[in-house]
DNA sequence: GCCAACGTTGGC
DNA sequence: GCCAACGTTGGC
């Protein structure tokens, strides 16, 4: 089992509207970045753990647990010309960009903010805080979820 | 709102 | 295939 990390913007869409959803289960739909894509389409497997993040907020940070829960497939967005996600070169036959649905998995007890993330040595190394990095969708090494679920729970 | 980082586009 | 211009991300 693979575990993750996916960020999301919470006035678009965040940890609590994923619990709302029916079957609190949403598809991963307008990542237009290909290694993003890649992770999701040649990675992702049914089960892996994801860690919820919220971006380009107030208090950025792991808002909560989630789980990929399909198989990848093509992301609908692409071939829809009235949605921004439009992209005229994809084609149903040959499709540019896939996604997975995503399902709510768990609460954590509390959010974990980035400020702590940066904080704690024992993730030191991890991708999120690489200086410069801008991807919405990053593995998690299974040592370093175990630290943010800990993080998450006292 | 600023700005650094960096991915993408398109002319050559 | 290079690279300048441009767009986007995301923390602050």
């Amino acid at each position: 089992m693979n575990y993750w990390l996916m960020k999301s913007e919470p006035d678009v869409f965040s940890f609590e509207d994923l619990k709302k959803r029916p079957k609190q289960t949403e598809p991963w739909n307008g990542v237009r970045n290909y290694q993003a894509r890649n992770f999701m389409r040649d990675s992702m497997k049914e089960g892996d753990i994801i860690l919820f993040y919220h971006s380009s907020c107030e208090i950025p940070g792991v808002a909560g647990l989630a789980k990929v829960s399909s198989a990848p497939y093509p992301d609908s967005t692409q071939f829809d010309k009235k949605s921004e996600y439009f992209d005229p070169k994809a084609t149903k036959e040959v499709p540019r960009w896939f996604l997975v649905d995503v399902t709510f998995h768990q609460d954590l007890k509390h959010h974990v903010p980035l400020s702590d993330l940066k904080t704690c040595k024992d993730l030191e190394a991890m991708r999120l805080l690489q200086p410069g990095n801008r991807l919405s969708i990053l593995p998690v090494t299974h040592e370093e979820f175990i630290v943010i679920k800990k993080l998450g729970s006292n």
